[in-house]
DNA sequence: CCCCACGTGTGACATTCGTCACAGACACGA
DNA sequence: TCGTGTCTGTGACGAATGTCACACGTGGGG
């Protein structure tokens, strides 16, 4: 049982890269929750309390609007913590969150939370680290989608792909790990606009491409065409 | 002397909310470097080996491109942190950084950084809540600007205002606390296309407006108008 | 072997938005 | 009182892009 609440906190992310010790104490302050489909976990507005970690069920996360409607915003399924946020900065929760299945969930309070990572510094480590690590990835997404047109964004979006294939140079060759309609989602536009992007740069001598391979012919045009639109701090300001 | 860092550090937000023997805990460990114009503090790629804090002087953030021109992203003036974000996440700096101006500086090394929230429990409650709300802060901003039509990120934006003024209903009214051109840089648009939008809202009777004086007249209309676009996830997934 | 789903490429068209231009309102100081 | 600068409001126009529509290639399952 308490090898099983460890499995499911290594698929977290929150309390990522800590080792068994720190898991097994962690483990020992969650509080197991089972609730009926419609249960409320919390309500917006509401000051946090602790953190839910939904282990099987499904969790909808809504606001209700003014005029009485409840609009779902997102449906959570396992395994996932419901509504970190607010644990960190200790503000209020920004939607409301119920039950929409039979669920399983662990608590974690916000007290014992802070005990954890106050009697074991490597957790401390960890959430730092993770909040970190998610601030930088805002910041690149905030980067990405801010650019006015939609060929910086593509741009930058090889230029990343490129980094991370340690392929970041002319010559370099990468594969895109995402069909076209994912990247345009993330990119905050169409499929079809990143194909033609695409295509522009293909037409450009700038990339050549093959399905989903890509070669860069020239790292400098590359880079000139994210540099419209807004500069950013890449350090978030 | 130590009363003055005491000053600097209150400015700097990283440490938002430490009373003052935390204060004198973290100023114990900086170290005060005086560099002349023209001093490299770190170069992308290089692991993060701690911050600095300018205190006087000018420090740049650069890039160097494929082809070798060096572009400055932006310009660092005191009372600021320089390179926080490696700090926490622990990864390589994503730009290099150089004095432009003789500075004088303070810096704090990764393990004393770490030392410090580990002795000091209170100082780990701030960085995590600091951590807390500059995500929360980024995840509005992704929210803002992923809106597809101008209209929708001035509805948001108008939304938020109403609620930092406890006015959100209707017949609430509150003041805009931007001019058009701050809120058009805000929502990654332009001065006229925020003026356009809320002349649209006046004209469809969501809200009156006098100036920079709203009154929400449906609110409805005006949430309705934010849900175009991609949801996100009010929690950051 | 065929069919179908999926990913991709591209053409045509309407719409939105940014740019440029100009005007009125207001505050402030000479 | 008269500038002068800032903020706001709008009109016109062109460029960028989302939408719709269609075509092709590929891979897996019946």
């Amino acid at each position: 049982m308490d090898l099983s609440i460890q499995k499911i906190l290594r698929r977290l992310g929150l309390f990522q890269g800590l080792d068994e010790p720190a898991l097994r104490a962690v483990a020992a302050r969650l509080i197991p929750r089972h609730m009926s489909a419609g249960t409320i976990l919390f309500q917006r507005g509401q000051l946090c309390r602790g953190v839910y970690i939904l282990v099987s069920g499904e969790v909808e996360i809504y606001r209700t609007t003014s005029d009485g409607r409840e609009q779902v915003i997102l449906t959570e399924v396992p395994v996932k913590t419901i509504a970190e946020l607010p644990l960190f900065d200790g503000a209020a929760y920004p939607a409301s969150a119920r039950t929409s299945q039979p669920s399983n969930l662990l608590f974690l309070s916000l007290d014992d939370f802070q005990r954890l990572y106050r009697e074991h510094p490597e957790i401390a480590d960890a959430v730092i680290q993770n909040l970190g690590r998610r601030l930088r990835h805002l910041v690149r997404v905030v980067e990405r989608i801010s650019l006015r047109e939609v060929s910086g964004r593509v741009a930058l979006a090889l230029l990343d792909f490129a980094e991370q294939a340690g392929e970041l140079r002319d010559g370099g060759s990468f594969q895109i790990p995402r069909t076209q309609t994912q990247l345009g989602a993330e990119l905050a536009t169409t499929r079809e606009s990143v194909a033609r992007a695409l295509a522009s740069f293909r037409e450009h001598h700038v990339i050549d491409q093959a399905g989903r391979r890509v070669t860069i012919l020239d790292l400098s045009a590359l880079e000139d065409a994210t540099s419209n639109g807004g500069n950013l701090n890449p350090f978030h300001r």
